[in-house]
DNA sequence: CGAGCTTGTCACGACTTCGTGAACGGCATC
DNA sequence: GATGCCGTTCACGAAGTCGTGACAAGCTCG
């Protein structure tokens, strides 16, 4: 899941950032109006966490130039700002939901994956099987064959981006955009690396892993 | 907790109710705006759940009354009515969370957990064991292997959350909020050190506490 | 008011992770 | 079979993460 975090003070900001990045989530951010709309209007992100307060244009401003460009990424506001009418002003910007600091992570983080409209990670399929090799979302673990071998969290992401796209092709670019966070072509050879890796400690099954020449990866049995 | 529930088609009260109840909270109900009016204004709900289209006294009109009355009761609207004015005459009314039907019961829980401001009920569990470690949560003490260690409140509670979610991967977050009861970054290490003195304590049975780089931490055998 | 205990903070060191660049190897095209 | 391209693997090193001991602030209890 891919979050963007609006919010100009940078302790809270941190802690949001943080603790979505330990659950496993992407977590972009800005400090000011300007550049949350900026990364906002490209509309690849799962929600808006926008703080009502910022530098520059303000975060009721922002939502409603996002919803005039069409954007219709779910918003959750965050402020101080409790009083009712307050709380109208942001439904009627065009947020989805409203959340008064201070507040518990564990109720912002239910909110956002509402929001998301996707069910929490403990409502799906938490096992991801391929062959002998069986990833587990929730636990963080991956069984090959019969013993449990340890991953680190970005070989983990890439494991899990390809059992998830299972049978199709995954190019190069993909997964430098949805495993690296990268944006632009980084000109080394990292996946190579990290697809070498994880096949090195997937041992005998690393072939379920196919290469493609010229566009990419697959997994498959 | 308890909860009343203001709702008049019999099959989504009957099926909250026995959500409510299987999750250990007490449920009263009422089929119309003035039953519903005569049971909350005893004031001795945690949370009102209430529908917005009811007989004889519609729902917007019912919470109006009751904060006449000087009832803070927090109040989720529970309503198919999800038009952005109709959103705001709920919270206008006196409402503080508005969820549209049809909506999963887990979402359903979260926001009245959420505005009862209390977590959640868990099952009472007196001793939580893992491997040769025990804890027993009504005298506040911990057996390892044969003799009783003590343990300092933090320490325990710790150790408490951990064995709680056995299995569960236990993020930095999620244990600064529950342990420590912060909503920020505290930007130190109290939680690692604390881990070692806990790890410490438990001497050999300490790796019991496994450590997952990046993400936090799990109590597993 | 002082002793002792608990617990947060800091500093430092060890370890892990992961990107980089280079060397190697195999496949395809001619 | 030669050539060039693409993918694989390895070793290194920088940055980041985690563990631990020492210290200090705050609290409790006498």
């Amino acid at each position: 899941m891919k979050i963007l975090i609006i919010e100009d003070d940078s302790s809270i900001a941190d802690y949001l950032v943080k603790g979505l990045t330990e659950a496993g989530h992407v977590a972009d951010r800005a400090g000011t109006g300007h550049d949350g709309l900026m990364l906002a209007s490209q509309g690849v992100h799962d929600v808006l966490v926008v703080d009502r307060l910022l530098p520059e244009l303000d975060g009721l401003s922002m939502v409603k130039a996002l919803r005039n460009m069409k954007i219709a990424t779910p918003v959750l506001f965050l402020t101080a700002l409790s009083r009712v009418d307050q709380r109208v002003e942001g439904f009627e910007a065009g947020g989805d939901d409203y959340l008064v600091k201070p507040f518990a992570f564990s109720e912002f983080m239910a909110r956002v994956t509402a929001l998301a409209r996707r069910p929490p990670l403990t409502k799906i399929e938490p096992v991801l099987t391929c062959g002998s090799v069986s990833l587990d979302r929730l636990k963080r673990n991956v069984n090959v064959a019969t013993h449990v071998v340890d991953f680190q969290p970005r070989e983990f992401a890439l494991l899990e981006y390809l059992l998830l796209h299972q049978g199709e092709i995954v190019t190069r670019t993909m997964l430098l955009e949805k495993v690296w966070d990268f944006h632009f072509d980084p000109r080394t050879n990292v996946v190579e690396t990290l697809v070498s890796r994880l096949r090195a400690k997937l041992g005998p099954e690393g072939q379920i892993i196919h290469t493609l020449r010229g566009s990419g990866y697959m997994a498959k049995e």
